[in-house]
DNA sequence: ATAGGGTTAG
């Protein structure tokens, strides 16, 4: 206690009367010209001389106070001197000093910049009076580290002890509330952001569309963005990516373009944001029109957005270029190289995944994970490399690289054993594995079933499948497809009445080709496109002509229970036909025709698409959800597994 | 003093 009178002793004299009543608790209760030898620190401080003015707190002693350990901390804190401001919290301990609240803060930032959550949150225990500041920079160290039931137990303990948050506690705490299950939290988070008037907030306002949009709500997070009183770039690239994150790629596209004609300076994550929809779009061309500007500009060498570049090439089906992109960046992070395995693995080029990997291997700058090894291996089982990849699967069990297999893994594996035609071992696979089989996992081996005519297998796998899903109608087609194959036309009749009973529902299938600058959209039988004569008659003269060649239209595509001569009207009518046909009408010889599918394609569209290739002789670069086929001269990429 | 948006896979 004597100590403490030493130091109060330095007080400003006209506060001498009440020097025992309280602890400073603001920066500006002790003047700086009062205190010479803190005044000292100070400068020292401020001429970045550190180490000079450790050695001076420690020849000060019981002398520092509330402005030397300000400039301290202050020091510390900027450099992320975390051994040196360890120095100064000792030194505050030794002398017995009290921190007031102010300076307890700065310890708390000081531990949670250097990354020392545990210090910080001690030091937070520890204050008997704590302020906002104090709160919200615990909980907004959890939340940026990803210990998101910590910092909302902070929030709700912060909210009893009575400390009404700011909008910087609001704006951090809404992101701990992303996602379908934060979203009950985020909407009660909402409600006292209203109560507080604070949602006008341009911080709070952007987190909060964010966590809407998150939530799978992004009207509510449009009508947030529409109620802002200002924008900034944060705000607007955090709806566009809101869109584009939800597969709304085309309104995404929008209102990027809409805002930039509204004055939005775009940065680095807005672009990454609008790739993202571009990519989804396979929208080439306006894909080169970002990256054209964005060399323009000084963003250029943003790795997220340089990374955002690989992914916009390959899924727009320009692997080359995006090996351009790879190959011209200065560093990479694991992204940059999964972005890539992944492309090459998309387009079914087995050799470029492994060659890729080995030199990734090489690279002591990273190092591989999950996702990594997600792409190489369905990247072998793409391009056939099945030996190759069952190798890469083993390595990953014997823990050489402290990667666990997930389910994921797992289903790549299931999907390797079924190309090589080994369905019955792929089965054995699946019920010996560590999860339980989802029906992704059950999906791929049907498919492989289906490749290999394997009805027995089939029709057990058929039936776990529709215990998981049974409204999926995709399944139910490819079971039909394998009855179909092995002559089994009752069954085929029995699939459809199934489906009857069950009122499977089919995802509405859509495909879509771009010409130039626009995006040429089909539904099956869809009669909305201006050009829909010309283009009708195209698939029915494509019809015929393929016919001649050999082409057969697969009935077991097709379960309504219609007769056979509407089945096939049906089938000609499946959007990515129609597709194909204009852009047989609008793309020139030689040029590629790019079609998207939102699904898996269809056995006799995929077929259909071979014969047209041939026929015509036309390259033709279909995507679907799955991965590319490339088709030339009546051959496929996929080797007809998909 | 403390705060918001982003890239690969499924």
């Amino acid at each position: 206690m004597i100590r403490k009178v030493t130091v109060f002793s330095l007080r400003p004299v006209r506060l001498k009367t009440n020097r025992f009543s309280s602890l400073p608790t603001s920066p500006t209760s002790e003047p700086a010209s009062q205190f010479p030898p803190n005044s000292i620190l100070k400068t020292m401080c401020i001429n970045g001389q550190l180490n000079e003015a450790l050695l001076e707190m420690a020849i000060q002693g019981e002398g520092v106070r509330f402005e030397g350990y300000d400039s301290l901390l202050n020091e510390c804190v900027n450099r992320r001197a975390l051994r040196e401001g360890q120095r100064v919290h000792a030194h505050m301990i030794k002398t017995r000093y009290l921190p007031p609240v102010y300076l307890r803060t700065r310890l708390i930032v000081l531990y949670t910049k250097c990354d020392c959550l545990g210090d910080a949150r001690h030091v937070l225990d520890e204050m008997h009076e704590r302020n906002v500041v104090s709160w919200t920079a615990m909980i907004s160290a959890y939340s940026q580290r990803g210990h998101t039931l910590e910092a909302l137990g902070l929030f709700v303990q912060m909210l009893r002890s009575g400390t009404p948050p700011n909008e910087f506690t609001f704006a951090t705490i809404l992101t701990c509330c992303s996602g379908a299950c934060g979203f009950d939290r985020g909407r009660q988070v909402h409600s006292l952001i209203i109560k507080s008037n604070f949602e006008s907030h341009i911080f709070v306002g952007s987190s909060l569309l964010d966590m809407y949009a998150k939530a799978d709500r992004i009207h509510e997070a449009r009508s947030v963005f529409e109620r802002l009183p200002e924008r900034d770039v944060v705000s607007c690239t955090a709806i566009i990516a809101g869109y584009a994150q939800l597969g709304l790629d085309e309104e995404a596209l929008e209102l990027f373009c809409h805002l930039q004609r509204e004055g939005m300076k775009s940065n680095y994550v807005t672009y990454a944001s609008v790739l993202t929809a571009l990519s989804g779009l396979a929208a080439l061309d306006q894909g080169r029109q970002v990256h054209n500007r964005v060399l323009r500009s000084d963003l250029s060498s943003y790795v997220v957005l340089q990374n955002s570049l690989i992914d916009m090439y390959s899924k727009c089906g320009s692997l080359s270029y995006a090996r351009k992109v790879f190959d011209g960046m200065p560093e990479r992070t694991v992204i940059s190289w999964n972005a890539m395995l992944v492309g090459y693995g998309k387009h079914g080029i087995g050799r470029e995944v492994i060659e890729l990997y080995e030199l990734m291997r090489k690279d002591k700058q990273v190092k591989p994970d999950s996702v990594t090894f997600m792409a190489v291996l369905s990247g072998c089982s793409h391009g056939g490399l099945v030996t190759e990849g069952l190798n890469i699967f083993n390595e990953m069990i014997t823990d050489q690289d402290g990667i666990e297999p997930e389910i994921e893994h797992y289903g790549c594996v299931v999907d390797l054993l079924g190309r090589a035609g080994e369905v019955e071992k792929a089965l054995t696979f699946i019920e010996q594995m560590p999860f339980k089989p989802t029906a992704a996992i059950w999906g791929s081996l049907l498919g492989a079933c289906r490749v290999h005519a394997n009805v027995l297998v089939g029709e057990y796998v058929a039936h776990r499948l529709f215990e998981i899903e049974p409204h999926n109608a995709g399944n139910y087609v490819i079971l039909s497809n394998l009855y179909a194959s092995a002559g089994r036309w009752a069954d085929v009749t029995y699939i459809r009445q199934l489906m009857t009973e069950k009122s499977v529902a089919k995802e509405p299938g859509r495909s879509w080709i771009n010409l130039g600058q626009t995006i040429h959209t089909f539904h099956a039988s869809d009669r909305s496109h201006p050009r829909r004569e010309e283009i009708f008659e195209k698939v029915r003269e494509l019809s015929a002509k393929i016919k001649e060649a050999g082409y057969v239209p697969d009935l077991s595509c097709v379960l309504h229970d219609v007769d056979e001569e509407q089945k096939e009207k049906i089938l000609l009518g499946h959007s990515e036909k129609l597709a194909l046909a204009f852009g047989l009408i609008g793309i020139p010889h030689g040029l590629p025709i790019r079609v998207v599918k939102n699904l898996r394609i269809c056995v006799d569209c995929h077929n259909f698409a071979k014969f047209l290739s041939k026929a015509y002789r036309r390259e033709v670069s279909l995507r679907d959800s799955n991965r590319f086929h490339h088709i030339l001269g009546g051959i496929c990429s996929c080797g007809d597994y998909w």
